[in-house]
DNA sequence: TCTGGGGTCCTAGGACCC
DNA sequence: TCTGGGGTCCTAGGACCC
C-alpha cells in the first residue's frame, strides 16, 4: 500500500513496575523506592490508616532488584543488582513486593492505548512495544506525542518514544531521553547521535560481547563501524561479525512481529539455602513436584502440550548445568513431566548442594492438535540415596 | 551478605537416514 | 576391507533480553 521508507517506534514505560506502584503509593514520589521484596515487604497499615513501608536495610535474602525509582538509581541501585548490595548502598530506601498482576494490568492498558493507533504492534514483554507506524498517517512528531497522550491518559504513566527508519535505531533511540521522552531518528543522524553511544547501548551487544570489544580498542558504534571487517570476522566468526558491521552503519531489516508461538515455558526456584541431595532429599523432592505441577498448570492454562522436558540445576558455586529428553509424544500432564524430568536428574552430578532447580518444557505444540497419549503414572523419588 | 525468573536464539557435535 | 555428503533431530551450553 505505502512505499514510505519505514517508520517504527519502539516504545519503552519509564521505570515500569514502580512507576506503577507510585500510582498506588503516591506518598512515596520523589522517594527512593526499589521493586523486589517477598511478602515480608507488603506495606504494614498503622491503626491510624497510615502505611509503613519496608526500608532494604530490613531486607534479608537471595533475591535481586527487579526495578528502582529514579531517585533510588541516583543512589547507584538498579535491576539485576543484588538486594544484599543495593542495602548497602541506599539502606534506607523503601522497598516494595513485586506485584506481577498489577503490572500484567497496566501493561493490558497502556497496549490497549496503542492498539487504537494500528494493530501493527511487537510485543517485547510486559513494557516495551515495537510500532510500525509506515501506514499511519501524520508527522512523526506529531504521532508520537499523540500516543504518549493516550498511555498517559489510559495509565496515569509516562514513556519514552523513539521514532526512526528500524527497529535498531528506535530500540536504542528511546532510551536518549528518558523519562517521558519522544526522539526522532533519521538514518543520516547515525554518525552524530548513534556513533558517540557505547556498543553496550546496542540491543545484542551484552556483557560478554563488550568486554571483547574494549579488548580490541573498540569502545563506542562510531569505533565499530570505522573497524576492518576481517579483524571482526577473525575475532566474532562470520556471522556475528558481519551483524555488527551493519549495525555500526544504522542498519536493520527486521520486521515488526505481530503475533508468535510459544517455544518453551519452565519454572524454576532459587532456594533461600543451598540445599544438598542426600540430607535434603525430601524437601528437593517436594520442590521438584510443585515446579512439574505448576509447569503443568501453565501450559493447559495457555493450552499447550510439550515434547521435550529438561532440568536446570544451579550447584552452589554458581555453576549452571542442563539435561533434556525428548519423548514419543507430547503432554502436559504433571506426573509425566515429573518422570521424564527424573529422568533428566538422573543424568547429572549430585554431588554437592545446589541452589537452584528449575523444570522446563519445549517443542510445544497447540493442546487441540494432539491426541493425549495415557501412559500409567508411576511415583518415583529423584535425588536417590546412592546419589 | 554476591549473583531472580521467564524467555529467545545460536552454536556445535554426534546420531541417524538416504 | 578407513575416508562421501547432505539433511534433520537431539542434546548441552551460553549469550542475551525484559
Amino acid at each position: 500500500m505505502s512505499s514510505a521508507p519505514h517508520r517504527i517506534a519502539h516504545l519503552d514505560m519509564d521505570a515500569f513496575y514502580a512507576s506503577v506502584e507510585l500510582l498506588r503509593y503516591p506518598e512515596l514520589r520523589g522517594k527512593p523506592v526499589v521493586i523486589g521484596g517477598g511478602r515480608n515487604a507488603v506495606p504494614e497499615i498503622l491503626p491510624d490508616g497510615s502505611r509503613r513501608f519496608a526500608r532494604l536495610r530490613d531486607y534479608a535474602g537471595r533475591g535481586v532488584v527487579t526495578t528502582s525509582t529514579y531517585e533510588a538509581r541516583a543512589l547507584g541501585v538498579f535491576s539485576a543488582m543484588g538486594m544484599m548490595k543495593a542495602a548497602q548502598l541506599a539502606p534506607d530506601a523503601i522497598l516494595l513486593p513485586t506485584d506481577f498482576d498489577s503490572y500484567r494490568h497496566y501493561s493490558r492498558l497502556f497496549k490497549a492505548a496503542v492498539a487504537t493507533f494500528t494493530s501493527d504492534i511487537e510485543d517485547r514483554g510486559i513494557d516495551e512495544i515495537y510500532i510500525d507506524l509506515s501506514d499511519v498517517p501524520g508527522e512523526p512528531a506529531d504521532i508520537g506525542t499523540r500516543i504518549k497522550q493516550a498511555v498517559r491518559e489510559a495509565t496515569g504513566l509516562s514513556c519514552s518514544i523513539c521514532i526512526a527508519p528500524n527497529k535498531l535505531l528506535a530500540k536504542i533511540g528511546s532510551e536518549l531521553d528518558k523519562p517521558d521522552g519522544l526522539t526522532l531518528l533519521a538514518a543520516s543522524d547515525v554518525p552524530l547521535r548513534i556513533w558517540p553511544l557505547p556498543v553496550r547501548k546496542v540491543n545484542g551487544i551484552g556483557p560478554k560481547a563488550t568486554e571483547k570489544l574494549a579488548a580490541l580498542g573498540i569502545a563506542t558504534v562510531g569505533d565499530l563501524a570505522s573497524a576492518d571487517l576481517g579483524m571482526l570476522q577473525t575475532h566474532f566468526g562470520r556471522s556475528y561479525a558481519a551483524w555488527l558491521a551493519e549495525i555500526a552503519q544504522g542498519h536493520d531489516e527486521r520486521p515488526v512481529v505481530t503475533s508468535s508461538e510459544p517455544k518453551s515455558m519452565s519454572r524454576e526456584t532459587t532456594f533461600e539455602r543451598d540445599l544438598h541431595p542426600k540430607q535434603d532429599r525430601q524437601t528437593l523432592s517436594e520442590v521438584f513436584t510443585g515446579l512439574c505441577q505448576r509447569l503443568a498448570e501453565d501450559l493447559r492454562r495457555k493450552g499447550y502440550v510439550g515434547r521435550t522436558i529438561g532440568v536446570k540445576l544451579r550447584y552452589d558455586d554458581f555453576h549452571t548445568v542442563t539435561r533434556d529428553l525428548s519423548m514419543p509424544a507430547p503432554t502436559a500432564d504433571a506426573a509425566q513431566l515429573r518422570r521424564a524430568a527424573t529422568e533428566c536428574v538422573k543424568r547429572v552430578a549430585l554431588d554437592r548442594k545446589i541452589r537452584l532447580l528449575g523444570v522446563r518444557v519445549s517443542a510445544l505444540t497447540p493442546a487441540g492438535e494432539v491426541a493425549p497419549a495415557a501412559l500409567p503414572v508411576q511415583a518415583e523419588l529423584p535425588f536417590a540415596d546412592n546419589a
